[in-house]
DNA sequence: CTGAAAGCGCTTACAG
DNA sequence: CTGAAAGCGCTTACAG
């Protein structure tokens, strides 16, 4: 039983091919009877478009890749099943590559993964989304992307939570907690978001009259093992922090680790909280408190938004080069690692 | 900047281009001579092969995609990097595809998926590898694939880990620490690792002559929150048991949660250990003690083998159904959840 | 609004 | 050992 092509369908519908590829493009000028008779013989036929076909005649492929070099598990998995979930809607394949942020060869190698593939179009996750000779050669390349993460210097789309507010409702849910002291682990200097989450947590403390200590901050990276460190440095501060604010899950965890380690009780004597709700953070004893990154519906909306551009670009003409950002709100989850201060 | 095609390289040597398709596909009955200039050609016309006129002329893609529906997100992202890592050195894209186990469309939904995107090869992750109606399946359509996981009613091929070894090995080391009332959590019903570790560890309680208890073991599903369920059941028991043996690392935190949540000591009170080694284990407090599943490896181990009998099922005669499987040993990795019973 | 021709980049099947 | 022809399934560019 070999599949139908468009000439099968051409044949039974009685129509030159050129109309049934007008019928599955979804073209105009094409009559209502003519496209009546072609919607039947393609059901008839159990007729199938066969990409590889399209995408040899059009020179680009309409598949998308995930381009990631994450270091938390977790973070990624949602990514990539909103991703994934995109993809499927639209009968899209994914491809995954996998990516070394401080490789030299990075952008070689990226280049030679569009030879092989011959992608047309990638997500960004962070880190990767905020590496500005990527995102020229891609521009260079007219590849199209979409940024996982916050506006980052006017290139491309993105898709992004609202950072600011994130680390701000976090750092004021500490502080309703009578918390003053409060260690703060910065993100990875080289991503956008941790400007702005780090922008957001000092917010919070202006807006209530607490002194901004900087022998609190401490330089973390994304990390599980960097939040275990900067969690050394300040529990190691007399007097120490009553609580300690990670600006990711992963390095919350780390944070926890470190803490449990000395025998300091979370959250009786030290609450501890994140960003992104990640499955971690309910795994660890005791669960931790975080603000919700709807990662899985922000990696949907990106496939979506990703591909949608691509059929666009095919169909009619470019329509302008107006940017569709999508920036989501997430909420306080309030768990078991933070506690009123007595 | 065009890229050069088969044409312009037969252009520039000066012959035709099958001659070229043959050099590029390493055929036989090519003379040195041609071959030196093709290959010459090939490097000053910078050409690369475009997967997709080949795909199309073939009618298989060289494409393979990884399916899922594992609950645990640190295995999956071990295996998929592995996996990853032998795809690009193979310079092959790799889809993804998660589905649903237990949805009922499944088999459609992949049918659908293979029509979209013309894969022609999968590496089938647990526990979806032992879903005989898919390899039937794919049998049939002549997809090619290979299991993660144990032989399983003779289909396909498959890398994996000595599991027999790896529960054995666990459970002789908690017996060596002394202990005698070791309750254990077993894996999924569905899939075939669940049996064969669970004979491994009742081995290993037969050979040291320690009476299996069955109200020590209980039922689980290889998921965090199956883990916990079954770690509240084994903790009313009186006595209680002193270690808990979960066959794999996803249950062994749900273990360590649930006791840690009722005030129970780890691992002064309760030895805890699980199987796979994933990144969880050394991110709960304490780390995990666990046996080494080189998923790294196998990922890496399953896409070479997958994607070179691919390419010769393409170049050569078929060569027979000898089926190359891997079994591979792992460790035992001792850590902070296990202790000496006093 | 519709179609015949040529082409995307490669391979298969055949002839020599 | 080598090549000219036809074809994979689709689209573009053009003519009517």
């Amino acid at each position: 039983m070999k599949t139908a092509t468009i000439n099968d369908v051409a044949k039974q519908a009685g129509v030159s091919k050129k109309t049934v590829s007008r019928v599955i493009n979804n073209e105009a000028n094409v009559s209502e009877e003519m496209r009546a008779k072609v919607q039947k013989a393609i059901i008839d036929t159990g007729f199938k478009r066969n990409p590889l076909g399209m995408a040899l005649a059009k020179n680009r492929s309409l598949f998308i890749a995930l381009l990631t070099d994450n270091p938390s598990p977790g973070y990624l998995m949602k990514l990539q099943k909103g991703i994934l979930q995109g993809c499927t809607e639209e009968h899209m394949g994914l491809f995954l590559y996998d990516c070394s942020y401080y490789s030299n060869s990075l952008l070689k190698e990226i280049e030679e993964f569009i030879d092989n593939t011959l992608v047309d179009g990638f997500v960004l996750a962070p880190p990767i989304c905020d590496k500005l000779e990527l995102l020229e050669m891609l521009n260079r390349k007219n590849i199209q992307y979409i940024r996982i993460g916050p506006s980052y210097k006017n290139q491309g789309e993105f898709v992004g939570l609202n950072y600011h507010k994130a680390s701000y409702d976090v750092a004021s849910y500490l502080i309703r907690l009578n918390h003053k002291r409060i260690g703060y682990v910065k993100g990875h200097p080289d991503e956008e978001s941790s400007f702005i989450k780090e922008a957001g947590f000092k917010q919070a403390l202006t807006d209530n009259k607490i002194e901004l200590e900087d022998n609190l901050m401490a330089q973390g990276y994304y990390t599980y093992q960097s939040g275990k460190d900067a969690a050394a440095l300040l529990l190691n501060k007399t007097p120490r922090p009553t609580a300690i604010f990670a600006s990711n899950d992963e390095m919350a965890a780390g944070v926890l680790y470190e803490a449990q380690s000395r025998g300091i009780k979370v959250p009786q004597e030290l609450s501890i909280c994140g960003i992104d709700d990640i499955s971690i953070t309910t795994k660890v004893f005791p669960n931790i408190t975080t603000y919700r990154h709807p990662l899985v519906n922000i990696g949907y909306r990106a496939a979506v938004l990703l591909i949608n551009r691509l059929k666009n670009k095919q169909n009619s003409a470019p329509q302008g080069d107006s940017k569709n950002n999508e920036i989501f709100d997430g909420e306080l989850v309030i768990r078991d690692s933070t506690a009123q201060l007595k």
